[in-house]
DNA sequence: TGGATATCCGCACAGATTTACAGATATCGT
DNA sequence: ACGATATCTGTAAATCTGTGCGGATATCCA
């Protein structure tokens, strides 16, 4: 049923919650960065260029074994996150973490996680 | 062009990322447990539940002005990935936090990331 | 038992996301 | 200037996701 139902069960803990939760605008933010990194291939790009410093498409694809239309669309959405910048010399094109990578994201997130789901 | 290269450019770096970047099966679980926080109903959920010890799904809705069916199906998502608990007393089902929700995620990374986004 | 309550489940539709492909741009080597 | 290289852009098809509805299940109260 869709029905709202008007009495709360626990009215304490629903006033709590009211003011205690972040704004659907703040998680609504928090949840495009976290989507952004919700990919297998966008995280494995994030851990190489967090190791090499920097790395073309090309040899990206290389070396995480993946088609070069692959690795273009992933870095096409973390640079328009902003969250990977480019460095333009000749023909090729470097993509570095951008200074401004959320730090905790990296460190105690990525890495820490990756060590808890394994 | 979806032709693939076939000299790197940088080779040692491709192959420093080839030994350092986590698999593909080991991202893909942990971008498994991102994209269930990916959304901003399951992380203000999240939030609820951190503050107010448990809740029902009604409750839920009420507190964050969803409708009960929103808040079900972000309840449904998160049971599945094993991040909610429940406890069912009578006709009402009390939802908590699971006692093995990666801490790092919830406190280093969540608190702090809402506070860096906004 | 019958009616109301709290929640869950499955299905179908709309919207967002991903992928693959073809064409465009810019640069290099000869 | 010409052909090859490295990458980007745009787009249409395939896929994934979230929502709301109708209906099922279980429990409570009288």
């Amino acid at each position: 049923m869709t029905l709202e139902h008007e009495h709360p069960i626990d009215a304490r803990a629903v006033a709590q919650a009211r003011t205690a939760v972040p704004s659907a605008d703040e998680t609504a933010r928090l949840a495009g960065l976290l989507s952004v990194m919700a990919d297998p291939l966008r995280l494995r790009i994030v851990f190489a260029l967090d190791e090499t410093d920097e790395l073309c498409v090309g040899d990206l694809a290389l070396a995480l074994d993946v088609s070069e239309d692959a690795a273009g669309y992933a870095l096409r959405l973390l640079r328009a996150a902003g969250l990977v910048a480019t460095r333009k010399e000749g023909r090729v094109v470097y993509n570095r973490l951008s200074p401004d990578f959320p730090e905790p994201l990296l460190h105690y997130c990525l890495r820490e996680l990756i060590k808890i789901t394994a």
